[in-house]
DNA sequence: CGGAGGGTGTGACCTACTTCATAGGCTGAC
DNA sequence: GTCAGCCTATGAAGTAGGTCACACCCTCCG
Protein backbone atom coordinates (compact mmCIF):
# COMPACT_ATOMS: atom_id res chain seq x y z
CA UNK A 1 0.00 0.00 0.00
CA UNK A 2 1.28 3.11 -1.10
CA UNK A 3 1.83 5.88 1.39
CA UNK A 4 -0.23 8.32 -0.08
CA UNK A 5 -2.78 5.60 -0.13
CA UNK A 6 -2.87 5.34 3.69
CA UNK A 7 -2.43 9.14 4.18
CA UNK A 8 -6.14 9.40 2.03
CA UNK A 9 -7.46 6.41 3.34
CA UNK A 10 -6.74 7.96 7.11
CA UNK A 11 -8.05 11.26 5.96
CA UNK A 12 -11.19 9.39 4.75
CA UNK A 13 -11.62 7.03 8.05
CA UNK A 14 -11.34 10.67 10.17
CA UNK A 15 -14.70 11.29 8.09
CA UNK A 16 -16.61 8.44 9.54
CA UNK A 17 -18.77 9.23 12.72
CA UNK A 18 -17.49 6.16 14.14
CA UNK A 19 -13.89 7.13 14.20
CA UNK A 20 -13.30 10.79 14.18
CA UNK A 21 -13.40 10.37 17.92
CA UNK A 22 -9.91 8.73 17.71
CA UNK A 23 -6.82 10.65 17.87
CA UNK A 24 -4.41 10.83 14.75
CA UNK A 25 -1.96 8.24 15.87
CA UNK A 26 -4.74 5.23 16.87
CA UNK A 27 -6.11 5.87 13.53
CA UNK A 28 -3.06 5.45 11.62
CA UNK A 29 -2.63 2.00 13.35
CA UNK A 30 -6.41 1.65 12.42
CA UNK A 31 -5.40 2.33 8.89
CA UNK A 32 -1.87 0.34 8.72
CA UNK A 33 -4.39 -3.37 9.86
CA UNK A 34 -7.31 -2.28 7.69
CA UNK A 35 -7.29 -4.21 4.31
CA UNK A 36 -8.00 -1.74 1.72
CA UNK A 37 -10.05 -2.82 -1.12
CA UNK A 38 -11.70 -2.06 -4.38
CA UNK A 39 -14.82 -3.02 -6.23
CA UNK A 40 -16.08 -2.81 -9.27
CA UNK A 41 -19.68 -1.71 -10.02
CA UNK A 42 -22.45 -4.65 -9.84
CA UNK A 43 -19.53 -6.73 -8.01
CA UNK A 44 -21.04 -8.58 -4.64
CA UNK A 45 -19.25 -7.97 -1.74
CA UNK A 46 -20.86 -10.36 0.79
CA UNK A 47 -24.19 -12.04 0.61
CA UNK A 48 -26.55 -13.00 3.48
CA UNK A 49 -26.07 -15.78 5.22
CA UNK A 50 -22.04 -16.01 4.73
CA UNK A 51 -20.07 -15.78 8.23
CA UNK A 52 -18.76 -12.31 8.44
CA UNK A 53 -15.47 -11.43 10.90
CA UNK A 54 -15.22 -7.96 8.93
CA UNK A 55 -16.80 -4.59 8.32
CA UNK A 56 -16.15 -1.98 6.15
CA UNK A 57 -15.97 2.27 5.84
CA UNK A 58 -16.53 3.28 2.19
CA UNK A 59 -14.02 5.50 1.34
CA UNK A 60 -15.26 6.30 -1.87
CA UNK A 61 -18.10 5.47 -4.27
CA UNK A 62 -21.32 4.08 -3.22
CA UNK A 63 -22.45 0.61 -1.77
CA UNK A 64 -26.40 -1.26 -2.12
CA UNK A 65 -27.30 -2.79 0.91
CA UNK A 66 -30.52 -5.40 -0.12
CA UNK A 67 -32.46 -8.29 1.44
CA UNK A 68 -33.04 -11.04 -2.15
CA UNK A 69 -36.19 -13.20 -1.68
CA UNK A 70 -36.73 -16.40 -3.01
CA UNK A 71 -37.52 -15.81 -6.18
CA UNK A 72 -35.05 -12.92 -8.03
CA UNK A 73 -37.03 -10.19 -5.61
CA UNK A 74 -35.24 -7.86 -3.74
CA UNK A 75 -35.69 -5.18 -0.90
CA UNK A 76 -32.93 -2.29 -1.06
CA UNK A 77 -32.54 -1.52 2.85
CA UNK A 78 -29.88 1.41 2.09
CA UNK A 79 -27.22 3.15 -0.08
CA UNK A 80 -24.24 3.85 1.87
CA UNK A 81 -21.98 6.59 0.44
CA UNK A 82 -18.36 7.44 1.40
CA UNK A 83 -18.18 7.64 5.53
CA UNK A 84 -20.48 5.56 6.62
CA UNK A 85 -19.92 2.09 7.43
CA UNK A 86 -21.59 -1.52 6.97
CA UNK A 87 -21.06 -4.99 7.89
CA UNK A 88 -20.54 -4.17 12.01
CA UNK A 89 -23.83 -6.51 12.68
CA UNK A 90 -21.86 -9.98 12.02
CA UNK A 91 -18.51 -8.58 13.09
CA UNK A 92 -20.06 -7.74 16.45
CA UNK A 93 -22.24 -10.62 17.39
CA UNK A 94 -20.28 -13.25 15.31
CA UNK A 95 -23.16 -14.75 13.18
CA UNK A 96 -24.45 -14.54 9.41
CA UNK A 97 -24.18 -11.93 7.43
CA UNK A 98 -28.18 -10.21 7.71
CA UNK A 99 -27.62 -8.82 4.15
CA UNK A 100 -26.04 -8.88 0.99
CA UNK A 101 -24.03 -5.83 0.03
CA UNK A 102 -22.67 -4.58 -3.47
CA UNK A 103 -20.93 -1.86 -5.42
CA UNK A 104 -23.76 0.42 -6.71
CA UNK A 105 -21.04 2.38 -8.67
CA UNK A 106 -17.21 1.74 -8.24
CA UNK A 107 -15.81 1.97 -5.11
CA UNK A 108 -13.16 1.94 -2.25
CA UNK A 109 -13.50 0.20 1.08
CA UNK A 110 -11.05 -0.20 4.10
CA UNK A 111 -11.82 -3.79 5.43
CA UNK A 112 -11.39 -4.06 8.93
CA UNK A 113 -11.36 -7.48 11.06
CA UNK A 114 -12.70 -8.90 14.09
CA UNK A 115 -9.96 -8.98 16.39
CA UNK A 116 -8.59 -5.70 15.38
CA UNK A 117 -11.66 -3.97 16.23
CA UNK A 118 -12.22 -5.38 19.29
CA UNK A 119 -8.52 -4.50 20.41
CA UNK A 120 -9.13 -1.08 19.57
CA UNK A 121 -12.90 -0.69 21.72
CA UNK A 122 -10.38 -2.79 24.18
CA UNK A 123 -7.82 0.50 23.93
CA UNK A 124 -10.74 2.95 24.07
CA UNK A 125 -13.85 2.13 25.73
CA UNK A 126 -15.01 4.93 24.85
CA UNK A 127 -15.26 3.79 21.30
CA UNK A 128 -18.73 1.61 22.42
CA UNK A 129 -20.85 4.71 22.43
CA UNK A 130 -19.60 5.45 19.22
CA UNK A 131 -20.51 1.73 18.08
CA UNK A 132 -24.02 1.87 19.68
CA UNK A 133 -25.08 5.19 18.19
CA UNK A 134 -24.42 3.98 15.12
CA UNK A 135 -26.28 0.52 15.84
CA UNK A 136 -29.29 2.67 17.45
CA UNK A 137 -29.35 4.97 14.04
CA UNK A 138 -29.63 1.85 12.76
CA UNK A 139 -32.27 0.64 13.99
CA UNK A 140 -34.22 3.73 13.95
CA UNK A 141 -34.07 3.81 10.42
CA UNK A 142 -35.59 0.31 10.06
CA UNK A 143 -38.43 0.70 12.50
CA UNK A 144 -39.54 3.60 10.60
CA UNK A 145 -39.14 1.32 7.60
CA UNK A 146 -41.19 -1.60 8.57
CA UNK A 147 -43.89 1.26 9.80
CA UNK A 148 -44.23 2.29 6.47
CA UNK A 149 -44.09 -0.36 4.86
CA UNK A 150 -46.87 -2.20 6.72
CA UNK A 151 -48.92 0.88 6.89
CA UNK A 152 -48.44 3.10 4.09
CA UNK A 153 -49.51 2.75 0.39
CA UNK A 154 -47.16 2.92 -2.45
CA UNK A 155 -47.42 6.55 -3.75
CA UNK A 156 -46.52 7.92 0.07
CA UNK A 157 -43.63 5.58 0.31
CA UNK A 158 -42.27 6.87 -3.13
CA UNK A 159 -43.17 10.05 -1.98
CA UNK A 160 -40.86 9.39 0.98
CA UNK A 161 -38.11 7.93 -0.46
CA UNK A 162 -37.60 10.29 -3.42
CA UNK A 163 -37.52 12.80 -0.66
CA UNK A 164 -35.01 10.60 1.17
CA UNK A 165 -32.64 10.75 -2.29
CA UNK A 166 -32.94 14.01 -2.68
CA UNK A 167 -31.74 15.01 0.41
CA UNK A 168 -28.55 13.15 -0.06
CA UNK A 169 -27.86 13.59 -3.78
CA UNK A 170 -25.27 16.21 -4.38
CA UNK A 171 -26.35 16.43 -7.67
CA UNK A 172 -29.23 19.26 -8.82
CA UNK A 173 -29.31 21.10 -11.86
CA UNK A 174 -30.75 24.34 -12.39
CA UNK A 175 -34.20 22.96 -12.80
CA UNK A 176 -34.77 20.57 -9.60
CA UNK A 177 -32.49 18.33 -7.40
CA UNK A 178 -31.72 15.06 -9.64
CA UNK A 179 -32.78 11.43 -8.91
CA UNK A 180 -30.40 8.87 -10.53
CA UNK A 181 -32.13 5.43 -10.11
CA UNK A 182 -33.68 3.95 -12.58
CA UNK A 183 -37.59 2.47 -11.86
CA UNK A 184 -37.16 -0.65 -11.22
CA UNK A 185 -34.77 0.19 -8.40
CA UNK A 186 -36.90 2.88 -7.03
CA UNK A 187 -39.57 -0.33 -6.79
CA UNK A 188 -37.04 -1.83 -4.88
CA UNK A 189 -36.69 0.39 -2.37
CA UNK A 190 -40.42 0.70 -1.58
CA UNK A 191 -41.12 -3.12 -2.10
CA UNK A 192 -43.13 -2.92 -5.67
CA UNK A 193 -43.02 -3.20 -9.07
CA UNK A 194 -41.09 -1.33 -11.83
CA UNK A 195 -44.85 -0.68 -13.48
CA UNK A 196 -46.75 0.69 -10.73
CA UNK A 197 -43.22 2.83 -10.12
CA UNK A 198 -43.57 3.97 -13.18
CA UNK A 199 -47.28 4.77 -12.74
CA UNK A 200 -47.09 6.87 -9.96
CA UNK A 201 -44.27 8.84 -11.28
CA UNK A 202 -46.39 8.97 -14.57
CA UNK A 203 -49.17 10.94 -12.79
CA UNK A 204 -46.84 12.86 -10.78
CA UNK A 205 -45.07 14.28 -13.85
CA UNK A 206 -48.75 15.24 -15.23
CA UNK A 207 -49.55 16.98 -12.33
CA UNK A 208 -46.21 18.89 -12.77
CA UNK A 209 -44.11 17.61 -9.46
CA UNK A 210 -41.42 16.08 -11.33
CA UNK A 211 -40.77 15.27 -15.01
CA UNK A 212 -38.72 12.49 -15.90
CA UNK A 213 -36.09 12.57 -18.35
CA UNK A 214 -33.35 10.10 -19.81
CA UNK A 215 -33.08 7.80 -16.65
CA UNK A 216 -33.03 10.68 -14.88
CA UNK A 217 -36.07 11.77 -12.71
CA UNK A 218 -35.96 15.76 -11.45
CA UNK A 219 -37.65 17.19 -8.66
CA UNK A 220 -39.24 20.72 -9.23
CA UNK A 221 -42.04 21.04 -6.90
CA UNK A 222 -40.63 19.20 -3.42
CA UNK A 223 -43.58 21.02 -1.41
CA UNK A 224 -46.37 18.94 -3.30
CA UNK A 225 -44.16 15.71 -2.76
CA UNK A 226 -43.30 16.39 0.97
CA UNK A 227 -47.52 17.33 0.91
CA UNK A 228 -47.79 13.42 -0.77
CA UNK A 229 -45.11 11.87 1.49
CA UNK A 230 -47.26 13.24 4.55
CA UNK A 231 -50.86 12.06 3.36
CA UNK A 232 -52.27 9.55 6.06
CA UNK A 233 -53.63 7.55 3.31
CA UNK A 234 -53.15 3.93 4.74
CA UNK A 235 -53.53 0.30 3.19
CA UNK B 1 -38.93 -1.58 48.74
CA UNK B 2 -39.26 -4.61 50.55
CA UNK B 3 -36.41 -6.84 51.56
CA UNK B 4 -37.61 -9.57 49.97
CA UNK B 5 -38.55 -7.51 47.13
CA UNK B 6 -35.37 -6.22 46.93
CA UNK B 7 -34.24 -9.97 46.68
CA UNK B 8 -36.51 -10.87 43.99
CA UNK B 9 -35.68 -8.41 41.68
CA UNK B 10 -32.12 -8.96 41.85
CA UNK B 11 -33.04 -12.86 41.09
CA UNK B 12 -34.78 -11.92 38.10
CA UNK B 13 -32.56 -9.11 36.46
CA UNK B 14 -29.86 -12.08 36.87
CA UNK B 15 -32.07 -13.69 34.53
CA UNK B 16 -31.62 -11.22 31.92
CA UNK B 17 -29.20 -11.33 29.71
CA UNK B 18 -27.51 -7.75 29.68
CA UNK B 19 -26.82 -8.76 33.41
CA UNK B 20 -26.46 -11.83 34.17
CA UNK B 21 -22.15 -11.39 33.62
CA UNK B 22 -21.74 -9.51 36.49
CA UNK B 23 -21.11 -9.82 40.05
CA UNK B 24 -23.81 -10.11 42.53
CA UNK B 25 -22.54 -6.98 44.33
CA UNK B 26 -23.08 -4.70 41.19
CA UNK B 27 -26.64 -6.23 40.85
CA UNK B 28 -27.21 -5.42 44.26
CA UNK B 29 -26.44 -2.11 43.91
CA UNK B 30 -27.99 -1.86 40.41
CA UNK B 31 -31.28 -3.21 41.64
CA UNK B 32 -31.23 -0.57 44.45
CA UNK B 33 -30.85 2.32 42.31
CA UNK B 34 -33.42 0.84 39.70
CA UNK B 35 -37.21 2.04 40.57
CA UNK B 36 -39.75 -0.91 40.51
CA UNK B 37 -42.78 -0.03 38.64
CA UNK B 38 -45.95 -1.88 38.40
CA UNK B 39 -48.76 -1.36 35.13
CA UNK B 40 -51.69 -3.35 34.61
CA UNK B 41 -53.03 -4.62 31.47
CA UNK B 42 -53.59 -2.19 29.01
CA UNK B 43 -51.76 0.54 30.72
CA UNK B 44 -49.07 2.48 28.50
CA UNK B 45 -45.78 2.45 29.84
CA UNK B 46 -44.07 5.29 27.18
CA UNK B 47 -45.42 6.77 23.43
CA UNK B 48 -43.37 6.68 20.60
CA UNK B 49 -41.80 10.17 20.39
CA UNK B 50 -41.62 10.99 23.91
CA UNK B 51 -37.93 11.91 25.55
CA UNK B 52 -36.61 8.97 27.00
CA UNK B 53 -34.12 8.52 29.60
CA UNK B 54 -35.29 5.05 30.97
CA UNK B 55 -35.10 1.75 30.22
CA UNK B 56 -37.05 -0.99 31.37
CA UNK B 57 -36.39 -4.63 32.40
CA UNK B 58 -39.55 -6.65 32.79
CA UNK B 59 -39.30 -8.47 36.10
CA UNK B 60 -42.97 -10.38 35.45
CA UNK B 61 -45.66 -9.88 32.86
CA UNK B 62 -45.75 -9.24 29.24
CA UNK B 63 -44.98 -5.87 27.42
CA UNK B 64 -46.25 -5.40 24.09
CA UNK B 65 -44.24 -3.11 21.37
CA UNK B 66 -45.72 -1.61 18.75
CA UNK B 67 -45.68 1.12 16.15
CA UNK B 68 -49.31 3.45 15.87
CA UNK B 69 -50.39 4.78 12.41
CA UNK B 70 -52.22 7.77 11.86
CA UNK B 71 -55.85 6.13 12.27
CA UNK B 72 -56.21 3.53 15.13
CA UNK B 73 -53.95 0.98 12.85
CA UNK B 74 -51.23 -0.32 14.58
CA UNK B 75 -48.27 -2.84 13.93
CA UNK B 76 -47.07 -5.28 17.09
CA UNK B 77 -42.84 -5.65 16.73
CA UNK B 78 -42.82 -7.91 19.99
CA UNK B 79 -44.37 -9.20 22.64
CA UNK B 80 -41.24 -9.56 25.73
CA UNK B 81 -41.71 -11.41 29.14
CA UNK B 82 -39.61 -11.43 32.25
CA UNK B 83 -36.10 -11.18 31.55
CA UNK B 84 -36.00 -9.07 28.51
CA UNK B 85 -35.16 -5.18 28.51
CA UNK B 86 -37.18 -2.74 26.08
CA UNK B 87 -36.46 1.27 26.16
CA UNK B 88 -32.69 1.04 25.64
CA UNK B 89 -32.71 2.78 22.52
CA UNK B 90 -33.92 6.14 23.44
CA UNK B 91 -31.79 5.25 26.87
CA UNK B 92 -28.17 5.22 24.75
CA UNK B 93 -28.40 7.73 22.04
CA UNK B 94 -30.75 10.05 24.00
CA UNK B 95 -33.35 10.72 21.19
CA UNK B 96 -37.42 10.09 21.42
CA UNK B 97 -38.70 6.62 21.77
CA UNK B 98 -39.21 4.95 18.25
CA UNK B 99 -42.52 2.96 19.51
CA UNK B 100 -45.16 2.45 21.91
CA UNK B 101 -44.71 0.45 24.97
CA UNK B 102 -47.87 -1.09 26.43
CA UNK B 103 -48.26 -3.66 29.75
CA UNK B 104 -49.87 -6.76 27.91
CA UNK B 105 -50.69 -8.06 31.24
CA UNK B 106 -50.26 -6.89 34.54
CA UNK B 107 -46.20 -6.37 34.44
CA UNK B 108 -44.15 -5.52 36.71
CA UNK B 109 -40.50 -3.68 35.37
CA UNK B 110 -37.33 -2.32 36.79
CA UNK B 111 -36.79 0.87 35.82
CA UNK B 112 -32.99 1.95 35.13
CA UNK B 113 -32.26 5.88 34.41
CA UNK B 114 -29.40 6.72 31.65
CA UNK B 115 -27.12 7.75 34.81
CA UNK B 116 -27.13 4.61 35.89
CA UNK B 117 -26.35 2.79 33.56
CA UNK B 118 -23.70 4.61 31.83
CA UNK B 119 -21.92 4.96 35.07
CA UNK B 120 -22.18 1.23 35.14
CA UNK B 121 -20.87 0.71 31.64
CA UNK B 122 -17.95 3.35 32.32
CA UNK B 123 -17.00 0.52 35.73
CA UNK B 124 -17.55 -2.37 33.91
CA UNK B 125 -16.52 -1.66 30.05
CA UNK B 126 -16.81 -5.68 29.29
CA UNK B 127 -21.25 -4.64 29.51
CA UNK B 128 -20.87 -3.17 26.29
CA UNK B 129 -20.54 -6.07 24.59
CA UNK B 130 -23.93 -7.71 25.99
CA UNK B 131 -26.06 -3.78 25.09
CA UNK B 132 -24.00 -4.40 21.40
CA UNK B 133 -25.46 -8.34 21.30
CA UNK B 134 -28.86 -7.01 22.46
CA UNK B 135 -28.95 -4.47 19.49
CA UNK B 136 -27.66 -6.80 16.95
CA UNK B 137 -30.25 -8.99 17.98
CA UNK B 138 -33.04 -6.51 17.60
CA UNK B 139 -31.21 -5.06 14.39
CA UNK B 140 -31.61 -8.72 13.01
CA UNK B 141 -35.11 -9.29 14.03
CA UNK B 142 -36.00 -5.83 12.54
CA UNK B 143 -34.54 -6.53 9.41
CA UNK B 144 -35.98 -10.54 8.80
CA UNK B 145 -39.68 -8.68 9.87
CA UNK B 146 -38.73 -5.97 7.07
CA UNK B 147 -37.89 -8.67 4.18
CA UNK B 148 -41.17 -10.73 5.39
CA UNK B 149 -43.65 -8.17 5.61
CA UNK B 150 -41.70 -6.59 1.78
CA UNK B 151 -41.69 -9.90 0.10
CA UNK B 152 -44.03 -12.82 1.36
CA UNK B 153 -47.70 -13.19 1.55
CA UNK B 154 -49.79 -13.18 4.47
CA UNK B 155 -50.95 -16.49 4.96
CA UNK B 156 -46.78 -17.20 4.93
CA UNK B 157 -46.77 -14.61 7.26
CA UNK B 158 -48.96 -15.48 9.51
CA UNK B 159 -47.85 -19.47 9.78
CA UNK B 160 -44.22 -17.97 10.78
CA UNK B 161 -45.79 -15.76 13.54
CA UNK B 162 -47.92 -18.44 14.99
CA UNK B 163 -44.94 -20.80 15.04
CA UNK B 164 -42.90 -18.31 16.74
CA UNK B 165 -45.94 -17.59 19.29
CA UNK B 166 -45.80 -21.11 19.82
CA UNK B 167 -42.19 -21.26 20.25
CA UNK B 168 -41.98 -18.93 23.23
CA UNK B 169 -45.68 -19.79 24.62
CA UNK B 170 -45.32 -22.46 27.93
CA UNK B 171 -48.94 -23.32 27.61
CA UNK B 172 -49.32 -26.63 26.23
CA UNK B 173 -52.39 -28.74 26.37
CA UNK B 174 -52.27 -32.34 25.31
CA UNK B 175 -53.66 -31.82 22.07
CA UNK B 176 -51.11 -29.21 20.94
CA UNK B 177 -49.60 -25.82 21.84
CA UNK B 178 -52.10 -22.84 22.50
CA UNK B 179 -52.24 -19.57 21.41
CA UNK B 180 -53.69 -16.80 22.96
CA UNK B 181 -53.79 -13.91 20.92
CA UNK B 182 -57.15 -12.56 19.42
CA UNK B 183 -57.27 -12.46 15.64
CA UNK B 184 -57.45 -9.03 15.24
CA UNK B 185 -54.14 -9.01 17.27
CA UNK B 186 -52.46 -11.73 15.29
CA UNK B 187 -53.18 -9.23 12.66
CA UNK B 188 -51.80 -6.34 13.98
CA UNK B 189 -48.32 -8.55 14.18
CA UNK B 190 -48.11 -9.68 10.16
CA UNK B 191 -49.94 -6.42 8.80
CA UNK B 192 -53.33 -7.57 7.80
CA UNK B 193 -56.92 -6.95 9.00
CA UNK B 194 -58.90 -9.32 11.63
CA UNK B 195 -60.66 -10.58 9.03
CA UNK B 196 -57.99 -12.06 6.47
CA UNK B 197 -56.62 -13.42 9.49
CA UNK B 198 -59.74 -15.03 10.45
CA UNK B 199 -60.16 -16.57 6.47
CA UNK B 200 -56.57 -17.93 6.58
CA UNK B 201 -57.02 -19.83 10.18
CA UNK B 202 -60.12 -20.97 8.82
CA UNK B 203 -59.17 -22.70 5.59
CA UNK B 204 -56.13 -23.87 8.09
CA UNK B 205 -58.83 -24.84 10.58
CA UNK B 206 -60.50 -26.86 7.76
CA UNK B 207 -57.28 -28.44 6.77
CA UNK B 208 -56.89 -29.93 9.94
CA UNK B 209 -53.72 -27.89 10.96
CA UNK B 210 -55.01 -26.40 13.94
CA UNK B 211 -58.08 -25.90 15.42
CA UNK B 212 -59.84 -22.64 17.21
CA UNK B 213 -62.03 -23.08 20.34
CA UNK B 214 -62.81 -20.59 22.46
CA UNK B 215 -60.17 -17.24 21.77
CA UNK B 216 -57.75 -19.96 22.13
CA UNK B 217 -55.88 -21.21 18.66
CA UNK B 218 -54.36 -25.02 19.41
CA UNK B 219 -52.07 -25.71 16.50
CA UNK B 220 -52.04 -29.69 16.34
CA UNK B 221 -49.63 -29.87 13.18
CA UNK B 222 -46.78 -27.90 13.39
CA UNK B 223 -44.86 -29.53 10.94
CA UNK B 224 -47.41 -28.57 8.06
CA UNK B 225 -47.36 -24.85 9.19
CA UNK B 226 -44.16 -25.19 8.77
CA UNK B 227 -44.17 -26.39 5.50
CA UNK B 228 -46.64 -23.07 4.99
CA UNK B 229 -44.01 -21.15 6.33
CA UNK B 230 -41.10 -22.15 4.61
CA UNK B 231 -43.44 -21.66 1.00
CA UNK B 232 -41.33 -19.25 -1.24
CA UNK B 233 -44.67 -17.68 -2.57
CA UNK B 234 -44.43 -14.29 -3.32
CA UNK B 235 -46.65 -11.13 -3.77
C1' DC C 1 -82.39 -7.22 33.33
C1' DG C 2 -80.44 -4.88 29.16
C1' DG C 3 -76.87 -2.83 26.77
C1' DA C 4 -71.94 -1.83 25.78
C1' DG C 5 -67.97 -3.75 24.30
C1' DG C 6 -65.08 -7.49 23.41
C1' DG C 7 -64.57 -11.65 20.60
C1' DT C 8 -65.44 -14.99 16.10
C1' DG C 9 -67.48 -16.14 11.38
C1' DT C 10 -68.80 -14.97 6.63
C1' DG C 11 -70.43 -13.05 2.81
C1' DA C 12 -70.48 -9.11 -1.09
C1' DC C 13 -67.93 -5.76 -2.93
C1' DC C 14 -63.90 -2.72 -4.03
C1' DT C 15 -59.20 -1.42 -5.12
C1' DA C 16 -54.31 -1.19 -4.99
C1' DC C 17 -51.50 -3.82 -6.55
C1' DT C 18 -49.22 -7.53 -9.54
C1' DT C 19 -48.74 -10.07 -13.76
C1' DC C 20 -48.50 -10.38 -18.52
C1' DA C 21 -48.08 -8.56 -23.00
C1' DT C 22 -46.41 -5.37 -26.16
C1' DA C 23 -43.79 -1.47 -28.02
C1' DG C 24 -40.05 1.39 -28.49
C1' DG C 25 -35.28 3.46 -27.24
C1' DC C 26 -30.41 3.35 -26.00
C1' DT C 27 -25.70 1.12 -25.22
C1' DG C 28 -22.29 -1.92 -25.59
C1' DA C 29 -20.43 -6.47 -27.42
C1' DC C 30 -19.66 -9.64 -31.02
C1' DG D 1 -24.49 -4.35 -38.75
C1' DT D 2 -27.52 -6.97 -35.17
C1' DC D 3 -28.33 -8.91 -31.06
C1' DA D 4 -28.59 -9.01 -26.02
C1' DG D 5 -29.64 -6.44 -22.31
C1' DC D 6 -30.87 -2.58 -20.09
C1' DC D 7 -34.22 1.15 -19.81
C1' DT D 8 -39.18 3.67 -20.18
C1' DA D 9 -44.13 3.40 -21.29
C1' DT D 10 -48.89 1.69 -21.16
C1' DG D 11 -52.81 -0.95 -21.24
C1' DA D 12 -55.73 -5.47 -20.11
C1' DA D 13 -56.55 -8.92 -16.89
C1' DG D 14 -56.15 -11.22 -12.51
C1' DT D 15 -55.97 -11.27 -7.42
C1' DA D 16 -54.77 -10.69 -2.59
C1' DG D 17 -56.43 -8.46 0.72
C1' DG D 18 -59.06 -4.45 2.52
C1' DT D 19 -63.68 -2.56 3.58
C1' DC D 20 -68.25 -2.92 4.95
C1' DA D 21 -72.19 -5.16 6.62
C1' DC D 22 -74.27 -8.43 9.18
C1' DA D 23 -74.99 -12.30 12.66
C1' DC D 24 -73.93 -14.31 16.77
C1' DC D 25 -71.48 -15.33 21.05
C1' DC D 26 -69.45 -14.02 25.35
C1' DT D 27 -68.70 -11.17 29.79
C1' DC D 28 -68.80 -7.35 32.45
C1' DC D 29 -71.33 -3.53 34.52
C1' DG D 30 -74.80 -0.39 35.79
Amino acid sequence: MKRSEIEEAQRLLGACSLFNGLEKEERRTLVERAKLRSFSAGQTIFSMGSPGNSMMAVLSGSIRISIPSASGKELVLAILKAGQIFGEIALLDGKERTADATAATDCRLAVLERSDVLALLDRHPSAWLKVVEVLCDRLRRTDQQISELALLQLPVRLAKTLLRLAEDSASSSPHGIEIQFSQRELGNFVGATRESVNKCLGDWQRAGILHIEENVIVLTDRASLQALASIESER
